[in-house]
DNA sequence: TTGTAAGCGTTATCAA
DNA sequence: TTGATAACGCTTACAA
């Protein structure tokens, strides 16, 4: 009653067992042991066992996707893109969750030395030292869908969140509003920063002064109401800029109760254009920042250094485009 | 510089391999040979192999999650409430994808033969006598979130749609709305069966005839949007319940496309109280089919088997709520 | 308490 | 072409 091995295969079919690896494996073998072979196999429903298979040939084919945050919609739109490119590889793709510390992340680094998959795709909201070198002397390719030191000698994809801001705040500019406010993620995170330093750029690009700032302390729907009143006392911003979807969607809601309208009195522009920009009300413009075409590429690199290991690492840059919607004049 | 094995650190070291593995599974050791066993650990950088190790003691610490959807938000709820129960218990949670054909669900339980996990947590959205005969043949505990025939003999935790459409139609009814119109999913899946049944029944308990049916394609948003129309040519209605948030979204934005106020012209209701339904605008009535009890009960069945899989299977169902928000008067 | 050695279920090498 | 057998990296009797 317990599973059958390679072993009861054999003795079923009356082989050896290595001749029963061949047939499964596809080396020539006559026709005779292939229907031998498979017969026994059909009779005993025996599945090859992938951790033994693995120990022995040196690959999992599995790979590992970590994200901060599955209740974000910016995740999804990547998952979906990595998954195209991994399945038509051949690749299984698991998704584990990382949560927003960053010793998380390490740890889950770290602990693909233990063979769980042979790469490792993730997107980190924090980095430090610590996480730089797992990356660095992690047992399997890692290929980060973001940004870190150029010195952790790791294959990146990354948005250009600066340029992403210049688009926002352009399209806001040529539709009239100059008294522009900024909601954003924590500053001490990766996007956080990026958020931020783009932010102030394309004000001055524009001669601006921000109106208000928030700083949200997470990237979520919930955070982003949280800070609503921040950005509300501050007042007479005619638009929000908001470091993501959820937290422009947090903030809508908000400005709704106080009886603002969007766009009407308030134009809002969310970051990531996820599918949660399309689903919101109004209908939220947004910067795309690429997270198909990121995790698409991500998982194409990931799977270019299973490859070759002695690549040089790559850093690419996907462009940001605006998606106009409802929420900007 | 390829990875160290036990046999490293015990040559680093300068014990046996048993002593290395007895130290590091915290068995009985003198003072002096933890601390041996530790540094060479620490100087190596040694971390176990969990495929040898689970190949040897025939576990693998590693719970598989797989729902049919990702992007669907009622699973991101489900996904957060079992993550914190088996990682409580010690447990590495891995979320797969199915896609909604009832083949790809057949296909990975069949692959869970190979030793990827130690159970399975499955959330299937069709059921046919393949999928039934391959999760009852499964080499690994399995613990489906959703309805399948008694007969497969295996712990189930569902929720109670009928009774969450009744409790949707009591509200409905109560605010002085009674030509109901229902957006169900696709009819040929478990949840959509469901759904049409209980919607069938609780408008009998009020005396009431349906006014307009559609049935989208999927249930995602896109597909809610998509069936509007099949409603709004039927129309006649004052209130549509929807088979989920998505559906109930899609369908918001389709009414106010064509003029119609949600709750004034039109009441909704969706159903799953995702995360979604606090987002969008106005929020979304939605029954609470209890996903993250649901997810949690799951998880804990699926331990116990874990611990035991001779316990007789049980079915445990979920009871509903109503959790009432804008998009009813 | 520690070491030796036999597996776990595969694949791959080597003879036959 | 096929079969015996040695790994892969770990745990665990069993012996010392």
């Amino acid at each position: 009653m317990s599973r059958p091995t390679i072993a009861g295969v054999a003795r079923a079919a009356g082989v050896s067992v290595a001749s029963v690896s061949r047939v499964l494996n596809g080396l020539p073998a006559t026709e005779e042991m292939v229907e031998r072979v498979q017969r026994a196999v059909q009779e005993l429903g025996y599945v090859p066992d992938a951790r033994a298979r693995s120990l022995k040939v040196g690959r999992t084919f599995q790979l590992t996707l970590a994200v901060a945050d599955v209740g974000n919609p910016v995740y999804v739109t990547m998952m979906r893109a990595v998954e195209e490119v991994v399945s038509a590889a051949g690749y299984r793709l698991v998704v584990t969750t990382t949560g927003p510390d960053v010793v998380d992340e390490v740890a889950l680094v770290r602990g693909m030395a233990r063979g769980y998959a042979d790469g490792l795709l993730i997107s980190p909201i924090r980095v430090d030292e610590d996480l730089v070198k797992s990356i660095r002397e992690c047992e399997v390719p890692v290929v980060v869908a973001g940004n870190v030191p150029a010195k952790a000698g790791v294959d990146t994809v990354r948005a250009n969140s600066p340029k992403g801001m210049l688009l926002a705040i352009d399209h806001l500019v040529a539709q009239g509003r100059h008294r522009i406010a900024f909601l954003n993620g924590p500053a001490d995170t990766v996007p956080g920063a990026a958020r931020s330093k783009g932010f102030s750029e394309a004000l001055k690009a524009h001669s601006l002064q921000p109106i208000a700032l928030a700083e949200a302390s997470d990237f979520t729907f919930a955070a982003g109401r949280a800070s609503a009143p921040d950005l509300l006392t501050a007042g007479g911003f005619d638009a929000v800029v908001c470091a993501n979807d959820l937290l422009a969607v947090g903030l809508m809601h908000e400005l709704a109760a106080v009886g603002l309208e969007v766009p009407g009195d308030v134009a809002v522009v969310g970051m990531d254009d996820s599918e949660l920009a399309e689903q919101c009300f109004p209908t939220l413009t947004s910067v795309n920042l690429g997270s198909a075409e990121r995790g698409r590429r991500a998982a194409e690199l990931l799977l270019a250094r299973i490859e070759d290991n002695d690549r040089t690492p790559r850093r690419i840059v996907v462009q940001p485009s605006l998606s106009i919607r409802r929420s900007t004049p």
